[in-house]
DNA sequence: CAAACAGTTGAACAATCATTCAATTATCGA
DNA sequence: TCGATAATTGAATGATTGTTCAACTGTTTG
């Protein structure tokens, strides 16, 4: 059979085939660049080695510093950068401030992540 | 009572706390690289819309082009940075490429991020 | 074979980004 | 109050990145 489904004629005189997109209805641009946004905080290997630390429980500055081997000033820089996305919360102690996972949500996006790399 | 846990002298001279830090074992730096390419793929919007294109099945680059309003160039840069991270696949038809998910895999992690920006 | 079409590729450009450095804020102990 | 420590901030810099443009490959059709 040579019909249908198979052989649609593709892409003629750049028409596309509107049957088939025209039927799709996207979500605003917002919505992708949010979702975008999201997933390129991840997309750091600083950021993600840090929210791996803080999967054992809060931790100042200075242990993170420490425990990756870089600048306090660079390590700060980056929690800012998790805090606006709402992936880190933070409470003060004294001298520190301790900075620990906001979600366990992430946990699972992160092992998802690690899944699909290892697969 | 003020001993114990809640009361650890926090990071003194600098030293951080090592009976903390000293126990968590960090995965080699090549995972978390691998780790945060991978999350960084999805990190774009144009690359977020294509795959939501695909998941109604598979499309060709100049519907992709159509769909999107951007130059068939600009979705075929993208969509060798997708294929490269096998989040799809494709195979040619005469004239046209015609890409697709490489698995539904994906469709649950956008899902995810998708729920955590909606919380 | 030649023209038209679908798609890819590489160079170039602007924009974004991670880290460093220096200066600054805030808190604690002497 | 003074010095030391923990952390933040802004500017600067080098690296990375998304899109455009132009040239190119490969396939189909006349």
């Amino acid at each position: 059979m040579s019909s249908d489904i198979k052989s649609l004629p593709i892409c003629d005189t750049h028409e596309a085939h509107h049957e088939i997109i025209d039927k799709i209805e996207l979500p605003d641009d917002e919505h992708f660049f949010d979702l975008a946004e999201f997933f390129s905080v991840m997309g750091d290997s600083t950021r993600i080695k840090i929210l791996y630390l803080l999967f054992e429980g809060e931790m100042c500055v200075c242990d993170i510093s420490e425990k990756l081997g870089m600048s306090m000033s660079a390590i700060s820089h980056q929690l800012r950068v998790l805090k606006n996305s709402r992936l880190v919360k933070y409470r003060k102690q004294g001298k520190s401030v301790l900075y620990s996972l906001d979600d366990d949500h992430i946990k699972t996006i992160i092992n998802m992540g690690v899944e699909h790399i290892e697969e």
